[in-house]
DNA sequence: TATTGTTATACTCTATAACTATA
DNA sequence: TATAGTTATAGAGTATAACAATA
């Protein structure tokens, strides 16, 4: 429902319901086109995902947890870039939800180890089925090289050069 | 403050305080390196936005009003692919700071005409000096070419092949 | 002292729904 | 009917500050 772009451009086609502004200085930020781009595909994510009532940020929290047993929010936090408080948040939703499971640590008393539960692995496995589909529709925009060149792009960018 | 990358990957530097988790099958999805590439610009924006508490789409709004005089906040909304709600609160917000004026159209009295104010032009003008060395810090990272990639790569993911 | 989890607080963003005025 | 603005509401994300337990 969201993303939904003009797959053939119909010339027939008059004014649609939505002028288009001119974008002006816009158009040369780099931050205005990943934005663009981040929100097209977090909602075609949404959309996806709307069965399963799953965000971007909780499939990652979810992702990571299965990777790496037993890690702890402070380990998510980091890795995903948020703060401790912010994670909280994430993970009392997902805990909410029974999908994953908090058990004390016996070497650092202070940290809680992290662990998906039975819920969360199926849950998990459904979510990766319409992730599939999700990223396809993305991927066949791009040739194999094209793909390459942009994800490296993207890392140069978060990971600083 | 925010994005902070390790620009040289010291050898000698044992485990940092940060221990990065395997991303695991998040390493595969453009849509997390996306996000991750969006947050990173993201923060260095709010940084070098912060002592004019100026958001990316609060500006966005400012640039687009700047560009198309008289333009409604539907006419944004669906620029920026956001909702009228959501713009309506976006738009409050630049207005209660008197960087936005809203006047009711001749034409069709439905419609609330947006222009910038003589203090939103001001302001406008100073964040485009503080965006400018935001940006460049990024352009730095590639080539001509490659940033020409980069941004013909990310129009097609929003405006859909 | 520093770290981890936790709670409280607050602001922003986002979206939906419903209402008013106008077309 | 449809559109533009508006208001109310709610959930999610984000960040800061403070505290307790532990290192």
């Amino acid at each position: 429902m969201a993303a939904k772009p003009p797959q053939d451009e119909i010339e027939a086609e008059e004014a649609s319901a939505a002028p288009p502004l001119d974008v002006g200085r816009l158009g040369d930020l780099l931050g205005f086109h990943l934005r663009m781009a981040h929100v097209a595909i977090y909602r075609d994510f949404a959309d996806t995902m709307e069965e399963l009532g799953l965000t971007q940020k909780q499939l990652a929290v979810m992702e990571l947890v299965a990777g790496n047993p037993g890690a702890s929010q402070i380990d998510l936090a980091n890795t995903l870039g948020t703060d401790r408080a912010t994670m909280m948040a994430l993970v009392n939703r997902l805990a909410a939800r029974d999908f994953i499971e908090r058990h004390p640590s016996a070497a650092d008393r202070r940290r809680q180890e992290l662990h998906l539960t039975k819920a969360g692995r199926a849950m998990l496995a459904r979510a990766r089925k319409l992730i599939n589909t999700h990223e396809q529709r993305f991927i066949d925009l791009f040739s194999a090289d094209e793909m390459d060149g942009l994800l490296a792009a993207l890392k140069r960018i978060y990971k600083g050069g």
